[in-house]
DNA sequence: GGAGCCCTTTGATCCACATCAATACGATTT
DNA sequence: AAATCGTATTGATGTGGATCAAAGGGCTCC
């Protein structure tokens, strides 16, 4: 039984029950009852400034965080100082998945922006999964879908041009903003264009010019991180215009 | 002298308890009571002929396999014919975890040679690691493995020459033919080179470039799919030569 | 509100890998 | 043992994106 001791506006307002994440998050698909046991879970919260780390590659995996405001990278660097962004998360994604297998991070979870996230202890997870049939399976579905993203990056960096690249990137960030309810045309990119560079496998200017291209072919109108996308099936046409 | 209990050899000579591949596989970190909760839900076997498809993109999801002998590669295929290696598998990997997110497979899993693998039900596999912690534990870290591999393979895609790429896609197979109790140093390759070059974003000309090089700078002796590493500091100066 | 700095854009040149092409090799079939 | 076919090697040439370089914008922080 849970208590009747008073709880803080806080703690409500930040409980997964009222937040409208959740839809997009881990309590996807459960119900009330199951979303309040995930409340309880979820113990702290993070607040993150731009450019602070989450988290590093090498600290010890405790928990995986749910993005609450604002936006991460995550990047592997090399020992000669080469580094790969690998992904750009918004709210309501999951991040942390990597330090599951060697109990360590494997990567670098940086803030784009002023952000904060829901820390989810592993461990309480875990066990709380092996009680709720719908959390282990939504929880599931949050890995596997983090693989297939993956593969997709990989087709991407293994067989596109820039320009179908920068494409890709662009359609899919419109995809994940809309699905936040905000414009699917019209939106504001956190990451500099040697991050988009670094996660798209080219140079910055590489990336700029492919901006330029497009915007004097009339697809989208830059404005330095604001961008509006006037033509997406111009666009598709991009990815899909390739002579195998 | 065979067991009293009337169970045909074939029953158990492929199940987990009785597989030598259990240290790499899915039983890993399970006590032997445990193993053999995972024998009953390891229902059947199948075999898979050379060039034959284990599923397609598109499958519906039902399972995940265990690869008990045999090599398989994995690709996405895109609308206009552009295809992607995005990995290969050896005994005792796991295959299929694509499929979880969008119940149904998003890729193409593709045996290398004539191979064999067991069939995990995947809702009898949630079922179980409900009920035994280990076993959902060592899910966790398989699935969250394949997590950082892909990583791995973004960092290669993104950010190495050719000579880099194939020196560590040497190093990578080196190092899994070890874990299985072969040779570190001599192997035979399964795939073609038009395959490794799509796994590593290159066109297998480059790749067979690279090999030739290699070999007369004595790193490795290529004879067709036969390989033998000869140095193998070497072959790490190459990955770590890099002037960032 | 101004100084400084980071970020972005654009141009000129270079180079690693792709592409095109031909030959050679090896396994399988007959 | 010859014929066939997929696979691999090697050479010549082309090109997309990297690199080098410079200038222009727009934040951020005093």
């Amino acid at each position: 039984m849970k208590s009747v001791v008073p709880i803080t506006a806080v703690e409500i307002k930040t409980a997964c029950s009222q937040c409208n994440l959740r839809e997009l998050c881990l309590p996807f698909g459960l119900d009330p009852r199951e979303v309040n046991q995930l409340d309880e879970l979820v113990g702290s919260r993070r607040k993150i400034k731009r450019q602070q780390h989450l988290y590093r590659s090498g600290d010890p995996f405790e928990a995986i965080y749910a993005i609450r405001a604002g936006s991460f990278k995550t990047d592997v660097i090399l020992e000669d100082g080469r580094d790969q962004v690998t992904g750009f998360q918004m709210t309501g994604e999951v991040l942390g998945l990597d330090g599951i297998s060697g109990e360590q991070h494997s990567c670098n979870a940086i803030a784009l922006e002023d952000s904060e996230v829901c820390v989810i202890p592993f461990s309480r997870l875990e066990e709380l999964s092996r009680q709720v049939e719908s959390l282990q399976h939504q929880f599931h579905k949050i890995m596997s879908r983090e693989i297939v993203r993956d593969h997709g990056v990989m087709m991407l960096l293994g067989s596109m041009r820039a320009e179908e690249r920068l494409a890709a990137f662009l359609l899919n960030m419109s995809q994940r903003f809309t699905a936040r309810g905000f414009s699917p045309s019209e939106f504001h990119l956190r990451m500099t264009r040697d991050e988009i560079g670094s996660y798209l496998g080219l140079k910055l200017e590489t990336v700029s010019r492919a901006f330029s291209r497009f915007q004097d072919e009339g697809l989208v109108a830059v404005q330095q991180k604001h961008i509006r996308i006037l033509d997406t099936p111009g666009l598709k046409r991009i990815l899909s215009h390739h002579a195998a």
